[in-house]
Order: structure tokens, then sequence, then C-alpha cells
DNA sequence: CTGAAAGCGCTTACAG
DNA sequence: CTGAAAGCGCTTACAG
């Protein structure tokens, strides 16, 4: 700007209302030859500078479990295309849910002034997004939430639809549904389709039987937990995973113990992944609306940024149940 | 800082040297009191005024064609870790595959300061990179490259690893290979995996045979093309996919078709997916060494920020070939 | 219609 | 050992 100035014969001040379209004020000629200099010397603003003055960066920081996890990068994806349309340049970070990386993570993009977060909290986080509350930062909490930290929040119904999949594993005439889920975890979205599971079990009069492992060591003990339930005697007819992570590493060990599906067992799991469609035969799933959430997160983000003294925002969205034509054609009856 | 400062009723200038640890200067008794008020009053340092003065943002672009890709998002988590060690925050940014995309995004990338790009570059983004080679601004290519262009860059060898895909294909007793690629890809890493198909090929004195799509009508091509192709009469006995999207879209189709695999066609595909575990049987691969990939990136990259008259650096990587088990224990016999 | 000046939060030579 | 000052590249009231 400062070249572009002295090359004109002008002020800054004229070189950066032009530049910024605020040219109510500056002179027509003045302003096509501050036009001009900059096309020719490629004038490129230096965001930075920008940012320090107008005390907003025009990014935001999203924080997730695992970027590689194809769930998360389809909405880091999602979000990335969303902020675009608005101008806005998004930082990723992963947790591994892990509350010191968390931590770690939401100050540094803190530190650098982003304007707001999206975040799918890790377990143990309640007090890192207090502060944020407290401070009045704006951020809005997608996928998991906590029931008694009123913040901004974007999640599916889980517990209707955990519901609805187990309804469904269970008119196919299985009676053994079992719920793979994950070992000691305290979040509210996996408590839900918990109880969504439990209560269609429920109603048909069926035993609960929870199988978990652990996120840090799962394929392990996914091999050792599948062992344990997969023998005749007491082998569920039904698997419901609780995450496509969980699928995934649970068909890996069925594919190896020889299993037959859906002889031997029917599978749904939540969560949409390629290697459910190649699976034989394709899993059902339940479909997470990751545009509209990556949409709304970025709206209620947005919203917020613009009006930080804004009511909290608590959107609740619907999944699909999508079912395979396997699973649509023959209800499956139990061969063992 | 100011308020820091005013507490202790000491300089700005103080305050910023304790704080940064550079404190030969200033009195261990001063020093004690603003680290104490510091830490009181929760200080947490500006980056963006920092990097305005510093002229370094400790950030770094990666540009890739779609951040939801496994591929990519596996290696932008690697790059993610890589960068966290050297204190830098990492900006993505998808391209699909789009010129203008690319443009976008590299423009926004610079505005914002960020220290260095690792890109993994679009189809005819030559000129892009060569402005940016012009300015010397720091970049490393990762996945692809140009080879008119000299550059920083990461790849692998693909034509050996094409190659020795090919080989094994054959060495199973398959005359009939054929290769999945992308439709008008004028991308090398592309162009030398065909080659180092086609020697194998040549060598065994068999017809190549490409199968080609297009990047952004995939599914829909990839069903006309197999249906095609996969007919009693000209149908070949095994495929080299060369991407893991063009594999997962094929199996798709020829799952749909009914092909038996490995008695109708043999599969091999480069990258690694969850799908390839659970496909039955398990599809061998090219394994990328991403993590590696995303290290020497960094450290490429880093040591340009350094140095920006450092000479370029190629390093190419090895891949390696994983055998599916019954790849291993049965070679393959025509049984059509 | 235009310019001089202050300021965003920090760093760092410079002078004492 | 310490403070006053200039400056990073921009924006924006203020005064003319």
């Amino acid at each position: 700007m400062k070249d572009i100035a002295r090359k004109v014969g002008s002020s800054i001040a004229l070189v950066s209302y032009v530049l910024n379209n605020k040219e109510g004020r500056v002179g027509l000629e003045m302003a096509e030859k501050i036009r001009k200099a900059a096309e020719d010397m490629g004038y490129q603003p230096n965001l930075v500078a920008k940012s320090l003055q107008s005390g907003r960066t025009n990014s935001l920081g999203l924080i997730v479990a695992d970027i590689s996890n194809g769930f998360f990068s389809q909405l880091a994806r999602d979000v990335e295309d969303e902020a675009a349309k608005i101008g806005y340049t998004v930082i990723i970070g992963s947790t591994d849910e892990n509350m010191e990386k968390s931590q770690r993570l939401t100050e540094a993009f803190l530190n650098r002034q982003v304007d707001g977060l999206i975040i799918a909290p890790a377990a143990g986080t309640e007090n890192q997004l207090k502060i944020l509350k407290e401070r009045k930062f704006p951020f809005v909490l997608v996928d998991r939430y906590f029931p008694d930290l009123l913040t901004n929040s974007i999640r599916i119904n889980n517990f209707e639809s955990a519901y609805e999949a187990t309804k469904h594993l269970l008119s196919g005439g299985r009676e053994k549904v079992a719920m793979v889920t994950y070992a000691d975890s305290t979040m509210a979205h996996f408590a839900e389709r918990e109880k969504g599971y439990r209560l269609a079990m429920k109603e048909s009069r069926s035993k609960p039987q929870l199988i978990q492992v652990s996120y840090s060591n799962m394929q392990a003990e996914m091999a050792v937990q599948m062992k344990k339930w997969m023998r005749p005697e007491c082998q569920p007819d039904a698997l419901l995973f609780a995450t496509h992570s969980l699928a995934i590493s649970g068909l890996k060990e069925i594919r190896q113990i020889g299993l037959r599906v859906p002889q031997d067992l029917a599978l749904l799991s939540f969560d949409e992944n390629d290697a459910f469609a190649l699976f034989d035969p394709a899993l059902s799933f339940i479909r997470q609306p990751l545009a509209t959430m990556a949409a709304e997160a970025v709206k209620l983000l947005f919203a917020n940024i613009r009006d930080s003294s804004r009511p909290y925002h608590q959107v609740v969205l619907e999944t699909e149940l999508v079912l395979s034509e396997k699973d649509k054609k023959k209800p499956a009856v139990r061969t063992l």
C-alpha cells in the first residue's frame, strides 16, 4: 500500500479506502489511478495486518478427535466448503480424545485469534468449554455435547436412531441383539445410543448385551471381545455398532472368525463408510446428515460471532436408516 | 502486555523480554514480578501481532485434492502431527482437482501469510507453482509433481511400484491384466504408474488394456466401463487400480455385476483402505509410506523456510506391496 | 475530496 | 538494568 501511495502520489489512507471499496470519499480519477497501480504491482493485502487492526481473522478452528477418521474428514470437508462461502478459512486440529491435547489446541487456536471454534469435544473437556463460555468466546459443539453445559450445539437424535436401528434388527426375527460400544466412555451421545438400544430390547423382552472396547486399543480388545462373545453357546444373532470405527474393527474380527453374515449374525452400524458397501453382504447403517451438520454449525457459529450474547441454540438433526438391498428383501432367519 | 507493565510498573518492553525468555537484560526481581503478574492475569500472547512484527506466522498451508479422501486425510493427519512438533499450525484446503480453486486457495493462504505450502498439485497448476518459485516462496510438492518444473518434492517410485504390482498379477498365472486409471489425466505420477504397468505387460508379451474413467464423474463412468469390459469374450483376468478411489468405485461395480474374486478376476490397488481388508477376499495393495511422506515434507519445507535459496530436494520413497493372505497362499488359476 | 495521525499488540535496536 | 520510540501493514476517525 505504501508503494502504491508513493507511485500515484496519494496518501496510504486513500489507497486503503479505494481498495476496500469505501470510496464515497475518494475522487473518481484518483480512485482509478490507485486501482490501476494496485493491479500493475500485483497488490495482495496482508491479512495479518488487517486482522491485527480489525480484531477479526476470518478464520475458525475445527477441533475433532482425529482428522484421518472418515467421519471427521468428511465433516471437515463440509465445514471447509461452508466456511469458504463466507470467506472463512479453517484450521484443523486432532485431539485423539485426549484432554490435554484438546486444551493445547484450544489455546493455540485462541492465540491465533480464530474468530470462533467448532468442536467435537473429547470426554472431560467440560471445563475447557466452561472457560470459553465465561469469556463469551463463540463456539459450537458438533456430534458430541454435554447435557449439563448449555452451549450452541448440533447433534443427531442419538436415542431415537439407536432405538429404530435396534427395532429393525429385532423385526428381522433376531432376539439376541448385542451393542458394540466404547468401554468407559462418559460421552452423552454414546450413552443415548445405548439407551435407545436398551429401550428397544426391553420392549421386546430381550436381554441387552454390551460388547465394549476402549478407543485407544480398539483392534486388540475387539479381537478378545469377539472371540469371547462369538461362541455358539452365547453368541448374539445381531450386532449394533455405535460408530463406523467400531464396525470396521469388528468386521475384521468377524471375518477372521469366519462367521456368516447375515446367517449367523445381522449387522448394523452408525455412520457411513465405503467399507460398508463393499462388505458382503453390504451393511445397513444409520446415515448422519454431515453436510447439514456442517452448514448449521457454521451458520450458528457465524451468528454467535456477530452477536456474542446471542442465546444458545441447540440443533438436533434426524438420521436416516439406510438398508442394504439384502436387508430390505429378506428378513433374516436364524439358521444356526 | 500493557496491563502487565502497568501493574508491575515497568515498560512494555521489559514484559516482552521476560515473556520471551530474553532476560539477560532484565533484573531478576523485576523478571519475577512480571512472570507472576502474567501468570495471575492469565496472559496469552496475541500471535497475530507477533506475526505482523516478525513476518512469520508459524503456520503452513496444506493444499490437497479433497480432504475427505482417505489418502489425503491420513496425510493431513501426519502433517498436522509433524507440524505440531515444531510449533506449526496447519491450514487445509481442497482443490477438487480444479485449477481455479487451487489458485484461490494459494492466494488466500499467501494473504494469510503462511510461512510455506505443502501441495498435492492439481493438473494444470504448473504456472501457479512457477510464480511461487519466482517469488522464492517456500513450498514442497507431495504425491504429484511436474517433471519439467524443478521444485522440492516428495513422491513414491510410481513406475517401479506399478511394474512390481503388475508382475505380481502376471506371476499368478494371469495374462489379461487391465489397468484402471483416470481418463485424460495429465499428471506425471499417473503416467508413470501406467508406464510401469506397460513395461511389465510388454515383458510378458501381454497386450496392455486401459480402463479409464473421469475424476469428476467416476462412479457413473465406472459402471459403464465395467459393464463394457467385463463380458466373457473380452474380460480381463486381473485389474490394477491406480488409486484407492478407483478401486472402491470399481469394486462396487464388480460386486454388482457378480464377478467372483479371485476366480474371475484378480485385483490389486494403489493406496491402503479399510474397505480393502473387508472386501472378500481382501485386496492386495501398494502401501504408500504416508507418515514418512508427511515427515519429509515438513522437514523439507521447514529447511526451505529457514533458507529460501536452498537447493531443491527431491525425495523418492519406496512403497510396499502388501499381499492379502489369499494372494500369498494360492496363486490364482483361471477358472472361467 | 484528501492527508496526517493514532492505533491494533507486539519486538527490538537505541540511548541512557 | 531499564524506558522511550519506531515499526510490522493495515484502518479509520478527525481535521481541513
